[in-house]
DNA sequence: ATCTACTGCCACTGTCATAGTTACAGTTAG
DNA sequence: CTAACTGTAACTATGACAGTGGCAGTAGAT
């Protein structure tokens, strides 16, 4: 394993938001979905509402909705919302400044990581929850079909 | 964070084992370079030798030294040498077969998230451990200038 | 007014990966 | 035979994380 599996189900919430538009969802109904728990949902919606991407009603009747066409929301809008840190972790310590290496690995390191994990973004910004709905729907029609 | 600092620690090791390509160093050095513990840098070392990225010989003298040259080894032959997992954790558990949603949800981020590990991981294929060593290098000598 | 169904949030648990450490057996040069 | 290494297993401490229960606050339904 590497990373939390927040993104997953940020992902998956807003692909389900998307696909039930007209109305909200609860977080109980999107924990079912998930094989989790209402709490847990809350939280990770929690961040996406900072981020901008959701917003929610509380009380009777209360849920989620999506704040955004699906379309202008990519994976790594998700990502971001709910994932703090950089992916590749850097030295636990600060290397020896004794060590003419050790003195400038740090920012090298730094610089290279960053770079690959941008190519990790701008990757997951190329996708849009529109994207994976409709990819949803699809594969829904076929289900259909084959059990017809 | 996010994943472990070994690759850190392989990369760092590494341009170690460039830099003083003449002769091998023992995992006492490298971890005084780190500031860190020599059985953390045999544990480390010994995946990049099963990687066939260096080599070991036991006994007194003996230490570690590159198997290839600077040139050949890649960030990412460190990366994946050393760290086990996908980047982008997926589901904790299989979502709900009985939601529409979570049905497919697993195949289609597996999908989305490979390939955004790729692109990280293609990024890091891009830089060698001689291009790390040749800007250690430069920054030395910078060094070297201002403290005349 | 009261009930009901939500969000929001805190505190807690169990589990797991990791960094770090100690200990010791095996290997090899002096 | 001794000193200096690797190789490896066992252990501890730390911290992140998923999951859970409890409870205050809010708002529609009756």
């Amino acid at each position: 394993m590497g990373l939390s599996s927040r993104s997953a189900v940020a992902i998956h919430a807003l692909t389900m938001l998307a696909r039930w538009g007209d109305h909200s969802l609860t977080s109980a109904e999107i924990a079912d979905s998930l094989a989790s728990n209402p709490v847990l949902v809350r939280r990770i919606l929690g961040s996406l509402r900072d981020a901008g991407l959701v917003w929610s009603t509380e009380g009777r009747g209360g849920g989620w909705s999506l704040a955004r066409a699906p379309r202008e929301i990519t994976l790594y809008d998700a990502y971001t919302a709910v994932e703090a840190g950089p992916i590749l972790s850097r030295h636990a310590h600060p290397p020896s400044d004794a060590c003419a290496v050790g003195r400038h690995m740090q920012a090298l390191l730094e610089a290279e990581f960053r770079d690959a994990e941008r190519a990790m973004e701008e990757r997951l910004g190329r996708t849009t929850i529109a994207h994976l709905l409709r990819q949803v729907l699809a594969r829904e029609r076929e289900l259909a079909l084959q059990n017809r």
